[in-house]
DNA sequence: TCCGAAAAACGACGAATGTCGTCTACTGAA
DNA sequence: TTCAGTAGACGACATTCGTCGTTTTTCGGA
């Protein structure tokens, strides 16, 4: 039932998910997220029940794109935009995470249980490799310059699924583990842990250095 | 409500989730995940629907433990134990971790929806994590021969996080391909972006090399 | 062998879910 | 400005959910 996504020109159907989204925020800093309905998003975002249907298949339909739409948000605000080579591209994306699941799992102490948690994570990772994607296939052109070999190397895809998943559960290690370090004290941790995954790509591309 | 887990004594108990997992595997090769209900479940297993609430919170928690549970039988099967170092073990986890996808993917296409995905993403990453987690630990005893340095290098916990989730990252990404090769072909360049991670370990500890 | 503890069966409950069909109101292009 | 297309509102429906209290059966140690 639930349209295409990000792109949606229809500026009703825009505000109604943008109200429901908004509602789940508001009431997740009250209650934890299995502790509320369908009904009570509905009734928050002044929506009929059965609309909400017409735009989210259930209410964890409705949390991924809420978690997705918001680190997709901070992102942009800190304009990240990995290039494909630069570390720094690679600490802003860390950070971000990092900050990001500070940002939301502040007020509850909600987490670690039902089905919650694998579904933010779940979309926070894909956010994660939908950047890196962007900047290991603009990278990896100027190798592409002939038929040399077909694939001698990993695919960006499966790169960018390695990198992406590992970074995430650094990250999501770091922020369970009781009094953790601020971010910046854990990132060269794991920036050294992941940036021989996204270097694979530049590695092979030349193989000089 | 769920007690404990993994060591069960009373044998009562132990059938029960015996008979709720195998009811559970049962009704997936027909109906897809979240076709089915409780009240399906138990029916199949001969059991009352309220006992099932006595083992698990709903039913993504007996998915969960299913999909748990049968990895680590597969590991225990082909006695998979991650030693540390060497990469063949590391190989075979992964190609573990495709054979497990494949075999329970294989009569649904229904995957790729609802909260379902997430789920078994997590339960198998957190089944490879403990295997590592394992290796890593025994492998770092030599090094703490006396009290040198605090943490000079990433714990065995963000390693095993870290490469866990890469691992079954990637064994994910070449899963869904349309038309993927068979498991031993993607092995290399699966075991090229994870064994940097797994080798930090070693690394830190043999700076001689 | 017996007996207390604990698991499972059972029936019933209010609440939440997901889906209908119908009607109203807004959008955007002719 | 008009008008066809479509999103949203609304009420109602059968199902499923999660929980409760009670009764029956099973387990394992004394």
């Amino acid at each position: 039932m639930p349209i295409s996504d990000c792109e949606v020109r229809d500026p009703r159907i825009r505000r109604t998910r943008l109200l429901l989204q908004g509602a789940l925020r508001t009431l997740m800093q009250t209650k934890s997220f299995d502790e509320i309905s369908v009904q009570d998003i509905t009734d928050a975002a002044t929506v009929n029940r059965a609309t909400f249907y017409d735009h989210y298949t259930d209410k964890y339909a409705l949390l991924e794109a809420y978690i997705a739409g918001g680190f997709h948000k901070l992102l942009n605000e800190r304009e990240i935009c990995y290039d494909g080579t630069c570390p720094s591209a690679a600490s802003a994306i860390i950070l971000a995470a990092c900050d990001y699941l500070t940002l939301t799992h502040s007020g509850t102490e909600c987490s670690r249980q039902s089905a919650f948690e694998p579904l933010v994570d779940e979309a926070i990772t894909s956010a994660i490799r939908r950047v890196l994607m962007q900047g290991l296939k603009q990278g990896l052109k100027p190798a592409t310059d002939a038929a040399s070999e077909p694939a001698a190397r990993p695919s960006p895809e499966i790169i960018a699924a390695a990198a992406s998943s590992a970074i995430y559960g650094a990250v999501k290690e770091w922020f369970y583990t009781p009094n953790h370090p601020r971010a910046e004290a854990i990132l060269p941790d794991i920036l050294q842990l992941v940036l021989p995954i996204l270097q694979t790509n530049a590695r092979a591309l030349s193989p000089v250095l």
